[in-house]
DNA sequence: CCTAATGGAAAGTAAATACTTACATTCAGG
DNA sequence: CCTGAATGTAAGTATTTACTTTCCATTAGG
């Protein structure tokens, strides 16, 4: 039961600081409304991390990157498993949400986060590409570039992400469910042999 | 002839400023480094334009958000249409390529480009919108949310720029004309009436 | 060649900011 | 109530950075 008061300080400021990069970038936010954020001394942050960079050394610690497990839920019906693929890709990108829009944001002080996120990218690009490849393979869908397609299928999700990450509901109004529903349905069908 | 060195300077300045700002955003922009890359004196930052914040004003105040003129060129043939609509949108994403990435970085102290850029997006899905409404009436495409499928066609294209924008080639391969066309065919096989 | 416009060099100022030091205070557990 | 870990207060330091001032150099056009 020791050190509970210094765990929750830390979160505390770690989770203010998160909340300052994504407004302002890591130059834009200073040691002190980090301090104020969090609701404590700007002294308490130094004696906790040592410095500024020690405060995002250790977000980026505490942030990984996980690849969702596509892999073994697939059923090679189109419908359930692009469905599960979207949903998957979409809640994998809302968990590391905050994550991306500080790297993005500062992709030269966050470099590590930043190559992880192309390298992340790559990954569901080749997963999808080579499900795609088999589904031709079975004859289920018709002939076509599959990493394109991929690609295609990818950048419709993360420009949805992105939308909503940088303009909140202001930009695009349908929810995720009506968004996956309706992009698979037109998606498959665009896809398929007949 | 008056005023042709200044000019250049100013020129100079503005280009350097961007690519900095695209980099590391206002505050960790700096005026010396402005100066460095411009390949001017500091000091002559500062007589033509007053201040930091002059800088930017001048970049905001050249930099126009055009609304490309699909409407005018409307065939009715789904496939034209949305070819040409796909590439006047990257095209025009593109062309404000600088802006989006500096105002996504620093949305606070580019608020109104960051407004604008929101009022265009809501501007452009509502011509697509309308389109694909009016496709429908004429039995061109089948019963679908047309709202949601502007949303999900924007996304892509949104989603293929991002992606460029932020990690360059290093996520994405295909080419713009490969991703177009790509996209266009399923796509319209997906809203098609069989 | 003269002049006015433009840019550069060097030094400096004032404020912000990351970070430190010394000392006082709170507060939970025994 | 005592102790020690954790936090706060206050004052200060060193560096960065936006911006200024003064003086000097270049250059293009008449």
């Amino acid at each position: 039961m020791i050190n509970m008061k210094k765990d929750e300080t830390k979160k505390k400021i770690t989770k203010a600081t998160i909340k300052l990069l994504k407004e302002k970038g890591y130059k834009g936010t200073t040691t002190r409304e980090i301090a104020e954020q969090a609701g404590v001394n700007e002294l308490t942050v130094f004696r906790h991390f040592g410095n500024k960079e020690g405060i995002i050394q250790a977000i980026v610690k505490t942030t990984s990157f996980s690849l969702e497990v596509f892999d073994k839920s697939i059923e090679w019906e189109l419908e359930k498993d692009l469905t599960n693929f979207g949903y998957l890709l979409l809640k994998d990108f809302d968990n590391n949400r905050d994550m991306i829009s500080i790297a993005l944001k500062d992709p030269l002080i966050f470099s590590q986060a930043h190559e992880e996120i192309i390298k992340k990218i790559n990954d569901t690009k080749k997963i999808l590409k080579e499900y795609f490849e088999e589904m031709q393979k079975k004859g289920y869908i018709k002939e076509l570039d599959c990493c394109t397609q991929a690609e295609i299928f990818l950048s419709t999700y993360w420009g949805y992400f992105m939308y909503k990450l940088n303009f909140g509901d202001k930009a695009l109004h349908a929810d995720y469910q009506d968004m996956i529903k309706n992009s698979i349905k037109t998606f498959i069908k665009g896809i398929s042999l007949h």
